[in-house]
DNA sequence: GCATTTTTTTAGGTTTGTCTAAAAATATAT
DNA sequence: ATATATTTTTAGACAAACCTAAAAAAATGC
């Protein structure tokens, strides 16, 4: 595998992201890189030089086979020292993402499976997002139902089937979103209702509600 | 404290080594970087504008009070980084520098910190070199040159001035490392080479490895 | 002291990754 | 279908960090 740069790396990642909700253009991706259209067309072209993206002009752009093992690495390489620095460092959960952002570009293949052989292979990041293991192979996540989710087992909230500005309000007032972490704490036989344990904060949720919300594990 | 280029902390780096052995000229230092004098002239000019060096032209350069810090910052991370990997990841001692020249880029000041109490808060590098405190202090180590330790009075390896690949697979093959304990046996006149007792073998040393080799006693 | 050598700087150019403004292509709405 | 809006690309510029070749300054040798 040839050595790429920090910023080259970012767009892989950064795609490979919006690669798992449909389709990739130009303004998403510099809107998620926080930079402008015209930098985004001149990386898409130098990446499909590399062969690392499918890319023709006004046609949008996807990864190639080699470049999803490239992202995968580099999501390998972040989700190994968010871990590292959530478990050894002893570090909050809310903190690992923006070191683990320059750490991931530190390309030692050496470093990187030491590392994940040092911490146990570990599964999953402290957001409970999988670690792609050495062959950049990712365990399929399973999403349950919140009513379904086990006692104490952190969940990753990634869908709400009913999104009415009702439902949307109250899980905001209850600061809940997208990618939010939570871990059930108890479970009431009488309703059904759950407390739950949010953002170092404890929550009540009625059965209504949490059939509405699916978790990752 | 600021962030700085990894480019213009390599610089710095350089020059605080040299820096060390007497006065430090655009020459010496592009040498040192593997890059050429009209490099270092540019980044001279610019380091000055940034208060970290003093510099006039033709004049040479040395470290403002502000660029010593930022060496000794540098220092820290990357001797952190050895210790780290050559006690957690089970590098060998000839392996951690290469992987700790990237590493010791990452700024976090939260990371580095931790990363020390973690670590126990290590005094020496893998090879011997004092790790500055999060004040960027080190520790003034008492050490003789093996080619001035005393006939069968015991010295433990602290330091070797040359850490090159061909010194250190030398060292290897003679059975020394960091923290090896040895005594000199013989001192041969006609070449000054040393006849030492290490882990009970006999070796026999050059003056030239003599001279690179450094003990506590 | 003056000529020669060495060191250092300047001048001008390249690559990478960014930007703004304008042009071109595509999508949308009436 | 055509006008309008949106998206994307091109054109041209800029900063960082490097380069080569030439000029200038400093050091050295006689
Ligand atoms: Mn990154
Ligand atoms: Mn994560
Ligand atoms: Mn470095
Ligand atoms: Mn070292």
């Amino acid at each position: 595998m040839l050595n790429y740069s920090t910023s080259e790396e970012n767009y892989i990642k950064a795609i490979f992201h919006l690669q798992g909700e449909g389709s990739v253009n130009t303004n998403k991706l510099a809107a998620e890189l926080k930079t402008r259209p015209a930098s985004v067309t001149d990386m898409m072209k130098k990446l499909r030089d590399k062969k690392l993206v499918h890319y023709q002009a006004y046609k949008g752009f996807r990864l190639t086979t080699e470049g999803k093992k490239l992202a995968l690495l580099i999501i390998r390489r972040h989700r190994l020292w968010e871990f590292f620095l959530a478990e050894k460092l002893r570090f909050s959960w809310d903190e690992v993402h923006e070191v683990a952002e320059d750490l991931e570009h530190v390309s030692s293949k050496k470093l990187v499976d030491k590392l994940d052989e040092y911490l146990g292979f570990p599964r999953f990041d402290p957001h409970g997002d999988p670690i792609p293991d050495a062959n950049g192979k990712i365990e399929p996540t399973k999403q349950v139902c919140l009513t379904d989710l086990a006692l104490n087992k952190p969940g990753i909230v990634c869908y709400v089937s009913d999104q009415s500005t009702e439902m949307l309000e109250l899980l905001s007032h209850k600061n809940i979103g997208m990618g939010t972490r939570l871990e059930i704490k108890k479970r009431f036989q009488f309703d059904q209702s759950l407390e739950i344990r949010v953002k170092q904060q404890t929550e009540t949720i009625s059965e209504v509600l949490a059939r509405n919300i699916y978790v990752k594990i």
